[in-house]
DNA sequence: TTTGACCCTGAAGTTTGCTTTAGGGTTTAT
DNA sequence: ATAAACCCTAAAGCAAACTTCAGGGTCAAA
């Protein structure tokens, strides 16, 4: 009968999160439920899932649930008004997702440095840290922006 | 005479955070200071600095101070006991990393998209919003794990 | 028809990561 | 030798993102 909605629990379990996180993004407004039943249940659909699991994976790597709000906000449309505000924000946001993914890839030389010298038994380790790969090769020095 | 030591407000505008924040990590057991002056200043080494901005940028993609500080912990010794600990923890770290990476590399795509649907002037703009981008692929899809 | 597994709201409490306040010492330029 | 620009500690305060609590409704199965 109602396609495929769901109530709080099913997709807190599909989604590995909290019920009361759920209600809490609701009262955020990240993300209103498609609808109610008459007893006042919230009901998902799959388009809300999907919105959920865009706010999980956009957290994961370091925004905010206000700046998730404002992608999650984000759209062309003739109606509203400025396109030109759109592109200058996307563009920023596409430099910020760019620098986030060159510092992860760092990080990931990093770790990969330590786990290949690392014998993975429990003798003859080459005394190595994870700061001293970095070092070596200057990884990680901020110019001033 | 002190080779390249720096006090608390140098390397916070080096850094661009705050004093105050620079004490608080000190705190936190995150960046102890090479030494202090006589009067109790706190000077920093180069390798301190390196220290630094390992920690601002992991916090960058995500990680919590905690993880931070077990990130720093991180090093092979033949001292310490167990290599393989060290092993297995950076194996699932890099797993984790690679993990945001292709999640950064989702949003950086549904951005592009949106980013380029828009002419960038002020009219006739394709109605489109970055979740519509992002379903169409149906990226960012939580399989249960 | 009642019991157990769900769902609701509103408000208070908690943790993390800082920032501010209060009250001082130290250094350096004038 | 004094004022401005720094530095110190300890403790309180604050915002974000949840979590817990208190007190109730709803619904399907036994």
């Amino acid at each position: 009968m109602n396609q495929d909605l769901v109530k709080i629990g099913e997709l807190a379990k599909r989604t590995q999160i909290s019920v009361e996180t759920l209600r809490y993004y609701e009262k955020e407004k990240l993300l209103q439920p498609e609808l109610r039943t008459g007893a006042g249940y919230r009901l998902y659909s799959a388009a809300d899932e999907h919105r959920l699991n865009f706010v999980l994976h956009a957290k994961k790597v370091g925004f905010s649930l206000a700046q998730i709000k404002e992608l999650l906000a984000l759209r062309l449309n003739k109606d509203q008004h400025s396109c030109e505000e759109v592109k200058n924000y996307t563009g920023a946001k596409i430099a910020e997702v760019e620098v986030k993914i060159a510092d992860l890839q760092k990080m990931h030389y990093a770790l990969s440095n330590l786990y290949n010298a690392c014998c993975g038994g429990s003798e003859k380790a080459t005394s190595c840290a994870i700061l001293s790969s970095l070092d070596d090769e200057t990884l990680f020095t901020r110019k001033a922006k």
